[in-house]
DNA sequence: CTAACGTACAACCAAATGGTTGTACAAATT
DNA sequence: AATTTGTACAACCATTTGGTTGTACGTTAG
């Protein structure tokens, strides 16, 4: 089993804000498909090289991609790993909310 | 059962670039626990009412909250709907990476 | 060897973000 | 009626973001 690493804030904000954005969105959707190159990323995108590369930065900053070179390319791979943290966190939320059900639902019984 | 309104790449923006702030993850799990008001929220944070406003402002055009007036103040909730919307959203890439996990175990059966 | 390819990185720019203060106004309190 | 409370909103500012172009350099192909 995976060791579960605590998050920073500082780390979800990365994750969060690499996916506000729909190129970035893309790219992850396309590299858990298939290995990718940078430069094969960059055809798709009507925006610079420099900024694909950018975006595939923030990406892997936020660890939701990893790059390897080989030979003079480097390949993208999409981590579902970090993905499944962010469900994680989202599951956080979603257990806050339940939790304050419960406890309503608890203070009905007791009044019966 | 509630209409899935197709989300826009900006409505998906929005909900990630929200929750890609600490303070405004904070609003979000403190309104899903109990409703509270603008100025309530506003004396937990190191800031000042006007930008605690804002974060407000963000997440409520993100959708994860929404504000209700109650006499001179606001009241904010948490809408779990929209944290169940975006789960959805990440459990689209999980979906994407076991189908290819998938396509790459037939791959290895045809081959025995 | 030379040319083309793939990448890295710096410098630059406009727009967005995240904070501030100040003003205005309705609702509640005294 | 006067004051305080809660909010809205504008103006302003520094920093970050998301794009650009240009230069440099290792790797592959001819």
């Amino acid at each position: 089993m995976v060791v579960q690493i605590e998050l920073t804030d500082d780390d979800v904000n990365r994750i969060f804000r690499a996916l506000a954005d729909a190129t970035r969105r893309d790219i992850v959707r396309r590299t858990l498909v298939a290995e990718v190159s940078v430069s094969q990323l960059a055809e798709s995108y009507d925006m610079s090289f420099a900024a694909v590369q950018k975006h595939v930065a923030a990406l892997e900053e936020a660890g939701l991609v990893t790059k390897e070179p080989r030979g003079r390319e480097r390949i993208v791979r999409g981590d579902p790993e970090r993905i499944r943290q962010a469900q994680r966190l989202l599951d956080q939320f979603e257990q806050i909310w339940r939790s304050r059900i419960d406890r309503l639902d608890a203070l009905l019984d007791e009044k019966e």
